[in-house]
DNA sequence: TATGAATGAGTCTTCATTCAT
DNA sequence: CATGAATGAAGACTCATTCAT
């Protein structure tokens, strides 16, 4: 009757059938976009652009062609938009950022080296990540904090804080950085960075790279801004 | 007549009479803060907390226990108030940044970890800063950021992107940092883990000091991830 | 080609062919409810339990498991579902609690009481009609009452008049009873009570029968509130 | 700063300072009417004319010929319109049909006479109360209705249940009437044909006087229908 | 200085209705 | 028959801003 899905106070966590299929088409069968997901991308790219709070529904309409209307049609209201967005955007890429530290488990320089990439990689190709993340995810006040916060707690985090502390325990990790802290170090070093390279690459403003890029964070993650080889 | 003053659209970038005297009040006079610096109080407050788009001017009145024509007395548009917290409040904190490496010439990692310290000595004084600046300034597409560079250009950045191709050329910093980017990545390792700190202890919710996050920055910034120690 | 029916604008009073035979449905072959009127009957209790003005058709369609188009199909737009509950499902009840007059010609208190027990009967066994009725009906601004006015005149009430009249030219009736108000009388008398008793029994929190509201009511009628038994 | 007042949600039954006086204008000074009164009495003829549901602000807004936002101005939401509305205008009136009872504790007819002819004379008084209490208090769908059962529950209905019982008991009062349904049958016997005489006489349909409509009232509660005479 | 009153311009949301399939 | 998609129009509410006092 009505296509809104997505979920309404963590009522659905993990629902499993998020990506519902509308009858008549056959999963995977159309290379267009269904107009669903369409209004998902528009969305994003405004948020990421322009921030959450300063986009209103009717841009987002206006952009994806359509009226506010229907807006409301796929997305019964705002939040419901913001919820949906998390679910089936936001957190499947940050799930991709995963598994770094099982991949190393003896080498704590290649485990962050491997997170900060995969930082990179995601938010070279979705480009809405980065800004997005720091905007609305990083910044304590940040609209979608709250949401994925009361959402998804804090599991993460304290698995990575285990990690972290057993490499320092193991003399593998400068004993000097806080657990606590290094996460939203790395994602600070890294991301904040990518989002400028972004943005200076869109108006041609740099002559810098990914590769340097990486090369650039890799090289504060293992040394700090000294020159080793001296 | 009206005490309104701050730029609109950058026409007085660096205007010199920023701090406008009112009739009747001779200069330094009075003990009691003055309202003018209560409601930019208020605002940077409020802006801080909740983000810059999510304050109604209405909510700053009601906090500052004034009407919001009040407001509009003082500032006389939005967009001035933002102008004037730039000026008189987010200037000032930020010039106190400097000179850090006019200190350590010769010295990059004394020189970049007086810089760190700096950011933290500001954000522990100012609360309102570092969550202000990761969202409205760090961000690429945040409120303050647009008028800051439209303001004042990027003439810091490039002094400082000289000083560190300067200790790179001298073989003092590590080689493969860009030194375009390598502030930001300071900032981010920097006021990122500074502002949750500030959350944390606000609400109470952690047991680390400002001394033990100093240290965890310094170590990042002098050695990276990795025990130097082994 | 369509099933709509039912007036638009009085312009079918008294129609006739009211229960439109829809192609391919032999005329009683079916003894499961047809969907038209199972949509009517969702339409009346809501509109009896929430009120016609509060309760939108995707209500409607929700309750009765179609969608909203489907209530389309049946009534063209909002206006002509009100005019065929008016003739299919309000006016036969209507008409059901005539005849009492014609019953007991010589004897009003018997009339009358014959006449309020129809009002009774009917209200219990349509659980909707009493509060529609007093909501839409007879509240002079009631979303019923102008359609019914405009499409059944005046016609009932005035003959209703002369039987009270000559009840009280034959001194049969009280004669400061004034003919015009003494219907409306009646159906406050009835009505206001017996709504009140569904919805006391609908929540359990009586211990009242109907038969003891019949009391009441006849009680009233014949006698008054004074105890004629002294 | 703002005028609103008005309870929200019974947080202030009975605050006794309702009535408040906005500064600069000595109370009962002015013969020019507050424009807040203006806008409640613009409100309840409306409400009254055509139904809560189906009045929008605007059409308040428009009638007293301001904008819609002013109405959020001295009410912030349609909601405490309606708080107000109850307050302020409907329970002063509502109080003023009290104390009939307590005027005759000995003689239960004249107790009600009263108490109906009370009904009349507030009703003709104030001629959006019949109507609106018809369809918004009396129907147990009624919008006000919930509201007012909110905030002042049935302790006036207990006691006046107290008083027919005693009444009963002590032989003066028709033991068939039910005492839990006597107020409400009686609130239909009148104010239905007072909210008909006053839509009548509005549309100079009759000649009818509100005399006669008391005797009318008086009548029937006294004897009933049948006459007494014989 | 200060504010109460007022409003225009939006923003989110609802809903009856249409229409191609 | 039936519905998914879509929308115009309207409704409640917010907010920055103005202005007379």
């Amino acid at each position: 009757m009505s296509p809104q899905n997505g979920s309404k106070n963590s009522e659905k966590i993990a629902s499993g059938d998020q990506k519902r299929r509308r009858p008549g088409r056959p999963a995977g069968a159309s290379k267009s976009v269904d107009k669903r997901d369409l209004l998902l991308d528009t969305a994003l790219k405004l948020f990421s652009n322009q921030g959450i709070a300063q986009t209103p529904l009717s841009a987002i309409a206006t952009e994806a062609g359509v009226t506010p209307a229907m807006l409301h049609y796929y997305f019964k209201t705002r939040e419901q938009l913001l919820d949906v967005l998390i679910d089936e955007r936001y957190m499947p890429v940050r799930a991709s950022m995963g598994g770094a530290f099982e991949m190393h488990p003896n080498d704590p320089v290649s485990a962050l080296t491997a997170l900060t990439q995969k930082f990179i990689d995601a938010s070279l190709e979705h480009p809405w990540f980065a800004p997005l993340w720091i905007r609305e995810v990083l910044s304590e006040t940040g609209l979608l904090k709250q949401r994925i916060d009361a959402r998804f707690g804090t599991k993460e985090r304290e698995a990575a804080q285990v990690w972290i502390r057993k490499w320092q325990d193991e003399g593998r990790l400068n004993p000097d950085i806080e657990p606590e802290f290094l996460f939203i170090s790395l994602f600070g070093l890294t991301l904040l960075p990518v989002a400028r390279l972004q943005n200076d690459l869109r108006s041609g403003s740099t002559s810098l790279t990914s590769e340097r890029l990486s090369r650039h964070i890799a090289a504060l993650l293992k040394s700090g801004v000294s020159n080793r080889e001296s």
